[in-house]
DNA sequence: TTAAAAACAGACCGGTTGTCCTGTTTTGTC
DNA sequence: GACAAAACAGGACAACCGGTCTGTTTTTAA
């Protein structure tokens, strides 16, 4: 651990945008890791190095920097890796069922489940706050719109014609959803890869590429308990 | 508000049992609409009309009692509300169609979506301490076994043999608690239904029995925004 | 150069939190 | 009735919370 040894009071360098940024960082992950509760701001102006008065410069209050950790952070999360890679896959069931993958992967690699941004923030913090709820709202609408949008854009080229888009949407949305939360649960990715292939189900799968070993089931990953 | 006019220094009722069940009464409602966090033994207390020295002679600490509510009535709701009427169902997936629209239905009757008892701690407290993780991963863990159970049960009698049972579990159990995250968020049940019906879809359902019209999108019912 | 605004530092405060502690009353047992 | 244990009452307390406040330094604008 690498600390600077003196703040050396003669020098001092304003940098508003880096300190805003280290602030939502140190927040976002707090957030989801923590709870926005369980997470006081003198943690995060601790984890951040950052003082009161420039907390209170950039954030006025603790709502305030929850708002823009959903805004900025949260939405941003869900574009990255949701919207975009399913727009960009070959059809709204490949990006789904590439999604899921690579985010089964990602947790099994880190060993470790904190559960999906979005959910956490949402269940703390839903019925607290009209704002919260809002926010977080319109971040679920814009990703079941995306997966809808996606598959009416399939359909149009002529396959998957028998798959409501908005129903397909929200099963999807809601099945990852509910398997992060047990995924987080149980400290085991391994659901997500069940939950993938019962989703796969749903239709007769037109394309040849099965896929057959990818969805065999891993189990019991756990390599770090870490008891706090 | 009619609060007793005094506690008449004289009488007083040892009722062990009635005060420990009125605090978790009381404890069960607290958590799940306003987290566990949020809710301060103080207004536990306050609601419950019970005294620092009994609640802490019933429960020596917060978590003690989050422990309970979650053991005692956390497990028994989702018994209640999913294990006892799937396993009643003449099948599987009868029983989780019953489920997800009698719940739909009493949200939208009652207005008002407080969201999974199950999910709602599960996401506050899982990464907070191992002790509430093991509870409520156990909990989903016997949800998930119900209803792969009542598959195998189906398929032993011929019915549903194209289906994974420990697939079409996590999948329904995925799917609705993702659903029941959205619903909570946009304060909005018809997203189960949405969900439902994708679900179904999972099959070529056998039955003549397609129930039509009672998967029709019910939308926007929020009769009381409540600000608080 | 100078004045104003922005950016930041750090102490301070009232209120709340969870828990503990001492004491009193009720209940069960012999 | 005597005694011990359980059940309950209510105050006390240290730690912590989020927010505000005053003051200093840096940057921008004129």
């Amino acid at each position: 651990m690498t600390v600077q040894p003196k703040p050396r009071p003669g020098k001092r360098t304003n940098d508003p945008e880096g300190m805003r940024k280290k602030m939502l960082d140190v927040a976002e992950g707090a957030f989801q890791s923590r709870g926005y509760h369980a997470s006081s701001i003198g943690d995060l102006m601790a984890a951040a190095d950052v003082s009161g008065g420039a907390l209170h410069h950039h954030f006025p209050t603790k709502k305030a920097l929850a708002l823009a950790v959903i805004d900025e952070r949260v939405a941003a999360a869900v574009e990255e890796t949701w919207i975009a890679p399913v727009l960009a896959a070959a059809s709204a069931r490949e990006g789904v069922r590439a999604v899921f993958e690579a985010v089964a992967a990602e947790l099994e690699q880190q060993g470790f489940v904190r559960g999906c941004p979005l959910n956490n923030l949402a269940h703390e913090l839903s019925l607290a706050d009209p704002d919260f709820r809002l926010a977080l709202a319109g971040i679920f609408t814009g990703w079941r719109r995306a997966i809808a949008d996606k598959v009416r854009a399939d359909q149009q080229a002529g396959r998957d014609e028998g798959t409501d888009p908005e129903r397909f949407a929200a099963l999807t949305v809601a099945a990852y959803s509910g398997a992060m939360s047990m995924a987080k649960t149980a400290q085991d990715a391994g659901v997500l890869r069940d939950c993938l292939a019962g989703l796969e189900r749903s239709v007769p799968s037109p394309s040849p590429s099965q896929g057959g070993l990818a969805a065999r089931r891993r189990n019991r990953i756990l390599p770090r308990p870490r008891t706090p």
